[in-house]
DNA sequence: GAGGTGCGCTGAACCGGTCAAGTACGTATG
DNA sequence: CATACGTACTTGACCGGTTCAGCGCACCTC
């Protein structure tokens, strides 16, 4: 009568120990698989938990071996951008996967800024909430990384490798990419090229840029980067204004999904044809590239195999079984409709090629 | 010695007690703001615990109070459909604001099918490692609100209501938001509308549905509803046969954001003009639609403000205050670009339209 | 001045696991 | 037959909080 009137009863190593006749430490070596008992009384001990509906307590299990069983993820930025930005709960669909086969749990938060982050990483270890932490949009001279050294708290950096960096990273060559992309537009005909980049100071898009920028000047083309914040207002306005200049690009390559997709919209609004006037690709290639008309030329990655790697890396890292960085597949150039060869004559485009036709 | 080379030793009670002199007894009394020490003793041990950074171990916490401070979410929807339905992300952005006040964790997990989310429902009980869970896309005789009963997990449904419904929820009035849309697209003289509907076993869905049809049947207009699983390829398939019908309809009211982005994609490719041979409605308006071209008359709502409200119902029910329902600020046609006024010829439309011009 | 009251604190049990140390017992060994 | 040893357990401390009973003491009351 001590139980709640509704609900059903929880049933503890007690109960099991009491119900076989055995103390509870026999129990707990039966049902963690230890030896110390033999196997006649552990498969005993086991029948009775699955008839029980036994399940451990983390919280009992945690206080005593240390261990939450559960990794975090923090994500600072926006939500309403997160929202569109499917990469994420793509990410987060692989981790999960991994994570779930091992009963570990995810445990998310959204936050505002990154001394938000921080103090939401002090925050899970001093409440030993996680056992450890994927880090991501990692930044130059990133206070993040100090502070999970610091703590002490196992941590992998998703997107990376950076120079004396102090914790293990799963990054794949971002640089390469682009330059793939920018190959491909360029083989189209393409001079002038412009890069409609993520926010400056993620150490991904410094690579990407720095990246884009040297195969241009070897290629001798027109390329040029703007930086946004990844939100849709960003986006378009920088296509708007790239587009509203004297020579427009005749290309562009965007940093993410949602901006690409913004991007074709504004061209479109302007009176672009797309890829007649002008040529998009995208990057981090979901649904919403293809399901748009034209679908999007995009890079695309395999992001769910990537977040389960990324958390295949953290759990070993947790284990202390390794430190160092991991290298994971790099995306590849998916060509579609929004790219095609550029006019080969020097005459009207954009706007005016349409005005022309209607 | 005892402690890793590398990281901060964690402070427990024991700590503050030892350094302010005091019984760990008086050192929770004051943390908690609980009465039973002075005011002086209060203030000094808070201070010592700010100086010390001390979090609760909530391991400990939650073996000797029976709470986890956790809430869960489990989605049982294909990975890459979820990643591209801005409505989870934000819905859990909103949740997670209500959520991180207080400190509560959001604890996630991505499954196949009802069965394993049942299952996770019983390992979370049975592990403690949740307090209550918020449960989507209800079904009708739902085997998830049966489970979930039984087990005695403080949950709430968001969406509904259902009828002789054993769980809380929290909704609100689909039917009339549909009756909302169809009314502003049969005052712009369409007559032959469609409605691309989402899983057909989910309780919203069904509501819509009877709106639907019951608004359609009223004013006298030829509704068409059919079923998808909120897949992309299945709104593709669905929009496509819709269009290819002798007589098309002239207006189509889609079930997400994914879907009616992809119908028109598809309408586009089939050079049907938008809105011109064909108007497009979407909901759970996101910047998704919003970026696209035209951009979607859609029916909106503030996702964000649901997930919150959604979450502080379920601390409530955890709490024991209330097993009421809460009824939410229900969505609003938004027009913009891919609705306008219906031919009123009963000439050429569709594809030939174009051809006509071009 | 005896008894009552309430404040401020202590001590210890308790939550449900894990795990090191100890014990009982059967069997092998010298 | 005593000793050693391995197996199969038991016992009890421990993790870090919460909480309840109890205790000393100051103050009030009649």
């Amino acid at each position: 009568m001590a139980q709640p009137a509704r609900g059903a009863r929880r049933v503890t190593i007690s109960d099991i120990a009491a119900r076989a006749g055995v103390s509870k430490g026999a129990v707990s070596y039966a049902l963690n698989g230890r030896p110390g008992v033999s196997d006649n009384t552990r498969e005993r001990i086991l029948a009775i938990a699955g008839e029980l509906g036994w399940y451990p307590n983390r919280a009992a299990r945690a206080l005593s071996v240390e261990r939450a069983d559960a990794c975090g993820l923090v994500l600072a930025r926006p939500a309403k951008t997160l929202a569109l930005e499917p990469f994420f709960m793509e990410f987060i669909a692989g981790v999960e996967s991994a994570l779930s086969a091992r009963s570990i749990a995810l445990t998310i938060q959204l936050v505002e800024s990154i001394e938000d982050e921080i103090e939401v990483y002090r925050r899970w270890f001093g409440e030993r909430r996680v056992d450890g932490v994927l880090v991501a949009d990692l930044r130059e001279h990133d206070p993040r990384v100090d502070e999970l050294v610091r703590l002490g708290l196992p941590a992998v950096i998703v997107g990376g490798p950076v120079k004396n960096h102090a914790l293990p990273a799963v990054w794949h060559d971002e640089a390469a990419v682009v330059v793939e992309a920018v190959r491909y537009v360029a083989a189209l005909g393409h001079t002038r090229i412009a890069r409609v980049a993520g926010v400056a100071e993620f150490v991904h898009t410094a690579q990407r840029t720095e990246g884009f920028l040297s195969v241009t000047r070897e290629l001798g083309l027109d390329g040029d980067v703007t930086e946004t914040d990844y939100s849709a207002e960003s986006g378009a306005r920088v296509t708007r204004k790239l587009l509203s200049a004297p020579e427009p690009p005749s290309a562009i390559i965007y940093d993410s999904d949602l901006l690409a997709v913004t991007g074709l919209g504004v061209a479109q609004q302007m009176g672009f044809a797309v890829p007649d006037d002008i040529s998009i690709v995208g990057w981090d290639d979901s649904l919403i590239s293809q399901v748009v008309h034209p679908p999007l030329t995009a890079i695309t990655r395999d992001i769910v195999a990537y977040g389960i790697t990324a958390i295949r890396h953290l759990l070993e890292v947790i284990e202390g079984r390794t430190i160092a960085d991991v290298e994971t597949q790099r995306g590849e150039l998916t060509p579609r409709g929004s790219t095609g060869p550029a006019r080969t004559t020097n005459g009207p485009r954009g706007p005016r090629s349409r005005a022309a036709i209607t």
